[in-house]
DNA sequence: CTGAAAGCGCTAACAC
DNA sequence: GTGTTAGCGCTTTCAG
């Protein structure tokens, strides 16, 4: 042993690199030194407890340590971490959008809607977007869960035919409501655009304005909003004495693709009509087809859409349209969920599902307006 | 004693039930039982460190174990809280998007751009709009980092001159990244567009379709974009051998509002320009102004947007524009940060900042193209 | 390959 | 009013 002094040398420090290493690497160098509620009390020499209630404002805190707390907690730039908050309370103060797409304007408006008092009541927003499909809601549902989110909000994905992951969000105690596309069945509240209503009151302007033979443009019927809109359509026809054709009703996937084919259909009739009420983007797409049929707007054929998208205003003709108060929806949307997330918190039993039913808003424009 | 044989068992009975209460209640009670690594570990009598090593599919676990445990944990209908994981491992697997408004299409896609790959990734997305104020965007910034998220992705907000709350971040040692609204000032990486290149394209795409005087309605020269724009516009003039005139340029706030007075603006001139550049909404606008004005659009007038926002297809004219990539402007968004927070998490120094320059992609319609 | 043990930062029941 | 204490559910050394 003697022989090799240098290599027995080397291996002590060797062993002293490796435990240097794993005593002061393992998370504390790349964290650097957080500033915790520890610290503010090491600081005060008081304990992290009543630095916590200090913070949260607690009642039973005198007012000078609370003054005390904050002003070291300013001057060390502390910032509360969440993370850990959320863990002890059980509450993350997070919710979770699930949002079909975002290519309709409709959803990212509601969407600010949701965000803006959501910010208000001290919320985080997490959004995911479906695409329309069935598993990127479920999987959206999954990583909401995983989260531990206090409350989720849903437009149901076109694609959606099960609901089961719906099922398993209620089992599971996470308040959850949808908006404008909803689901009746499962006992879920709801925040929706009186559909029916604006139906009825977008044919009857068509009515109103001598149009006879008015076809309807529809979207997929097992989307309850659509088969609402149909509704209302054979109601305000009953209503003035008019008959409900079934030439003159396309069940398209409310697409400006979808507008094309629902017009080529119906001038393919005997007796084609004079008037289309649709979605904003099957309007629009009846539009293009009839323009470039050389029929004239609204002379011809009159359009009444659906949605108040933001090319409504600015396309040729001006789109009559309905709008859907979004912003409102929005809010609507929160404020029912975060009752719902108040009441689970108070132990108080749960409610049974609510509808909000929001009015819808006629908005005039060219498309529509014949006698001008 | 013996008197009362009911009323001492009463009374034994309440304390009992206070007993209960105070063991059983404080919290274990709204949260019902949640299933844990604990549960799965007692249900196959191995420790709970084993169980999380074999559901992260730890290489050190035998197949046989992971096996079973992953059995178990659905058996129990188990779900990782990652509120706990984010805790411990220091991960929140969370970033924080910072959108200036809802209104324009273009961040509601870049938006779907980013989270595509976030979800690919793992992450959640926080989104939180600034409603292109400072305060907003400050607020955002705090929530973000609250909350502990793993990066932060932002385009700023146009009433943002103050940049103190992006070196806050920095040195909180979180990663951001800017993405289509930039500054370059802070050695923060971004993703933009070829703004300048843009501009030069639009601005060359006129000149050769004849026009002599061409006008820029610009932005907001305060936010680089747009001076970036600017740029493009008087190098492609002078590339050409054509004056830069001042009168033919005009800075408003990239609205409809300020596009109709761009018009008004430059023809009340005394050498009308025949042609404008701006980006999509002021264009817009544009084009509004110089239909009303009885002006023929492209004859009289050429217009050329940027952005590719939907409404532009379907106007009338149709705007020529520039498209921006916006999904992949958001998934090199994403990729960037996550680089960014990959290498934090081992330790690399950090890297300087990157620029990444996405294309732009002429988009021609019938509002610039004269010869057709 | 698995177990034991020690927390992450914060909250809240209980004690004084 | 404030301190004490005990975790929330998970990850991660370190020790076999």
């Amino acid at each position: 042993m003697e022989k090799w002094p240098y290599r027995s040398l080397t291996e002590g420090k060797r062993l002293h690199i490796l435990q240097y290493k794993k005593r002061e690497c393992p998370l504390k160098y790349k964290m650097a030194k957080e500033v915790t509620i520890k610290s503010i009390a090491k600081e005060l020499d008081i304990t992290p407890s009543t630095v916590s209630r200090a913070l949260s404002n607690h009642r039973y805190i005198s007012e000078e340590t609370k003054r005390l707390v904050n002003e070291v907690a300013t001057k060390l730039n502390y910032r509360a971490n969440k993370v850990a908050s959320s863990l002890r309370s059980g509450k993350t103060h997070t919710i979770g959008v699930l949002i079909p797409t975002a290519k309709i304007n409709f959803f990212g408006n509601v969407m600010h809607g949701i965000e803006s008092l959501a910010n208000i009541h001290g919320y985080n927003v997490l959004i995911y977007h479906t695409n329309e499909t069935h598993a990127q809601e479920v999987k959206g549902i999954e990583a909401f869960l995983a989260a531990r989110v206090d409350g989720i909000l849903v437009s149901v994905a076109k694609g959606t035919m099960d609901f089961s992951h719906f099922k398993e969000v209620q089992k599971s105690g996470v308040p959850i409501v949808f908006f404008d596309r909803a689901n009746y069945d499962l006992g879920i509240s709801s925040v929706v655009t009186d559909d029916c209503l604006g139906a009825f009151l977008a044919t009857e302007h068509l009515i109103k304005q001598g149009y006879k033979n008015i076809a309807h443009a529809a979207g997929p019927m097992h989307i309850k909003l659509f088969s609402d809109r149909l509704v209302g359509y054979k109601d305000a026809l009953r209503a003035y004495n008019m008959k409900v054709r079934k030439d003159l009703i396309y069940s398209g996937d409310a697409s400006i693709e979808a507008g094309r084919e629902a017009i080529r259909h119906f001038l393919s009739g005997k007796v084609p009509p004079d008037a289309v009420f649709a979605d904003d983007f099957t309007a629009l797409g009846a539009i293009k087809e009839i323009k470039e049929q050389k029929l004239k707007i609204p002379e011809d054929i009159g359009i009444i859409g659906f949605g108040n998208e933001l090319f409504g205003e600015h396309i040729t003709p001006t789109l009559s349209t309905i709008d859907q108060q979004t912003i409102l929806m929005g809010k609507e949307a929160f404020r029912v969920l975060f009752q719902s997330i108040e009441q689970k918190n108070k132990f108080t039993s749960i409610a049974s599902a609510k509808k909000t039913i929001l009015k819808p808003i006629m908005i005039y424009r060219e498309s529509s307006l014949k006698n001008k």
